[in-house]
DNA sequence: TTGAAAGCGTTACCAG
DNA sequence: CTGGTAACGCTTTCAA
């Protein structure tokens, strides 16, 4: 192999290499020192040094390397974002809103998704080879996992859960008041007799909510309440209507479901399975706001998170922590907010 | 600041310095060399040294750096995924399954999130100098905006559109087929007066399966056909068939909406607003196969995108082109699935 | 199979 | 304000 061929290595499609701060210097006249400065924030450079450095730069089409930036300065200007499946980062404008926040930092976010919440040992390792300055996650990590990214020095924000009693900053939605808000409604109301659609058991969120529905209807002295169990989707949903009802030998008077997307399969199931008016004959109610969840074929009665205020307060969160690594943790939960749709026969407001 | 302070910027919260090679290799008794190469496939290394080596590195908690290895491998081992708004990539388990067929080569995704489709100049600089190794785009590069890619030899593949006769690699549901289906089954079926719902004018998507649709129509010798146009959201679809209604005079014997969701709305005007039946006194159909699609409310006569082969493909298609930059661009268009749905009054299929 | 040494493209420190 | 030089943590020749 000749002299060049080995210089060819990292030439671009027209022959040339691939600009680096060298080579602005050489073609400018100055030293690299000089571009570096240009190319940073607070740098001394003249007005006169600035521009030909930059003349010369975007005639070379030079662009810094923020790899090898990286490696100098310590900080990749990358967060991990971890959603699973069932999580509601996984809703779509979640993650748009959150990307679009990360920029406004100029932070960049490497994605990691998980096939189920259990999964996320695999990807920790690739989070720290890659030096991710911080980590935003949806899925819940085991002590173990959280004393490695600990030891790392690596901020975490968790997004919707939060680990029992852990010293760890976390966003999420009241869940606990959400589903109080609820089963008030509807017992208000004069429901009686309850179903409950709890979600995957490996879910904390579903888990939480499903506590949350039962602790407040025993408060309020209900205890006719069946459960059955689903995976957040639409047709295990459908499935859970019918098995609640034989599990009872009747239909309850209302259906609390861990989601929208289970409650709206209840809907249609109770609707096409069993003749049933919705809600007229049963009161069914999700959780979370989603698109469909408006639709007026449903209309439904749940709670909405409020994403967008979610999305901002950990996306700032995890920022500062990453530029002032001793901030201690912080909890914060947001109130959603109470849809009273048509899926549910509640009592007027004015009544 | 004495020498102390000056040490102390690398430690972790334990008082240790991040772990490097050359700690591990030197708590090994080794070459440095010798732990790089440990830490790599095809590499030689005897049974006894990877055995030391291993000891130390997890005795010190050691993790290649993938940004120092980036730099001097010219690799990233990331890829930039682009995203926005109104994309379908923006459907969940197409990014989740994304992410998942490139984890499986050893890629990351950076994942770029835009607000409107045109605002791609903005993040190409970032992806460019985070030196990512290839792009799959859900949004529209300008001819410019793919020079600049293209001199900095990265490969692209464009999911779900395609510059014109621009020689680039794409992956994309076959949507005039798509169309044609649609367009076909109601024509047989009897209906001769058409709307027409179609997407943004900045959605080639959607400009692609409006035309489409236009071209089959007046193929068959449908002239009665009343167009508006939508943002692909819900709300949106309410608002179009009202208008469409308002526009025509009186409603048409079909709906063809660009994406399912303004099909969706398209449903729940004409049965609110207008005290239609569907499909007894209009047909809706859609485009997508998105979940709900498929709820019992609508049924939706749709043609649903195959998300899985399509990923699938594109994935594979950048890798391919990453591990061999002189492979030459490839154009492929998976068939749709035609869902004949109880949205739309079809011709029984044995009649 | 192993080790020494030369980069990769920056930033950061320190004189001038 | 500017330039020289030493890192950053790794991979990759090249000899031994």
């Amino acid at each position: 192999m000749n002299k060049a061929a080995k210089t060819d290595k990292n030439k671009d499609s027209t022959g040339r290499r691939r600009a680096t701060s060298y080579d602005v210097a050489e073609l400018a006249g100055v030293s690299q020192s000089a571009v570096s400065r240009v190319f940073q924030d607070g740098a001394s450079a003249s007005k006169a040094m600035r521009n030909r450095v930059m003349a010369a730069a975007d005639k070379l089409g030079y662009r810094p390397n923020a790899i090898a930036r990286g490696l100098i300065t310590q900080r990749s200007n990358m967060v991990a974002v971890v959603i699973s499946k069932i999580t509601n980062l996984y809703y779509p404008e979640v993650l748009v809103q959150l990307t679009q926040r990360f920029s406004e930092h100029g932070v960049r976010v490497l994605l990691f998704a998980l096939e189920h919440e259990s999964d996320t040992g695999t990807v920790i390792e690739q989070m720290l080879q890659f030096r991710v300055d911080g980590i935003l996650t949806a899925a819940i990590f085991t002590p173990e996992q959280l004393e490695t990214v600990d030891n790392a020095d690596i901020p975490v924000v968790f997004y919707n859960r939060t680990l029992q009693d852990q010293l760890v900053s976390s966003v999420r939605c009241d869940q606990e008041e959400g589903e109080r808000w609820l089963v008030g409604e509807l017992v208000n109301a004069g429901h009686k007799t309850f179903g409950i659609v709890e979600g995957p058991p490996d879910s904390v969120v579903g888990i939480e909510r499903k506590m949350s529905a039962l602790n407040e209807l025993s408060k309020m002295g209900i205890t006719d309440i069946t459960t059955v169990s689903g995976d957040f989707g639409y047709e295990t949903g459908r499935d859970c209507f019918t098995r609640l009802v034989e599990k009872r030998g009747s239909p309850p008077d209302a259906v609390i479901a861990a989601n929208d997307a289970m409650a709206i399969g209840c809907i249609d199931e109770a609707r096409e399975g069993f003749g049933l008016s919705v809600p007229d004959d049963i009161s069914i109610v999700g959780f979370d706001g989603i698109g469909p969840a408006s639709y007026a074929a449903y209309d439904l009665t749940t709670v909405r998170q409020p994403v967008q205020r979610m999305t901002q307060a950990a996306a700032s969160m995890l920022i500062e922590r990453i530029e002032n690594p001793e901030l201690s943790p912080e909890k914060r939960a947001f109130s959603g907010k109470l849809i009273r749709g048509g899926s549910a026969r509640l009592r007027s407001k004015n009544g």
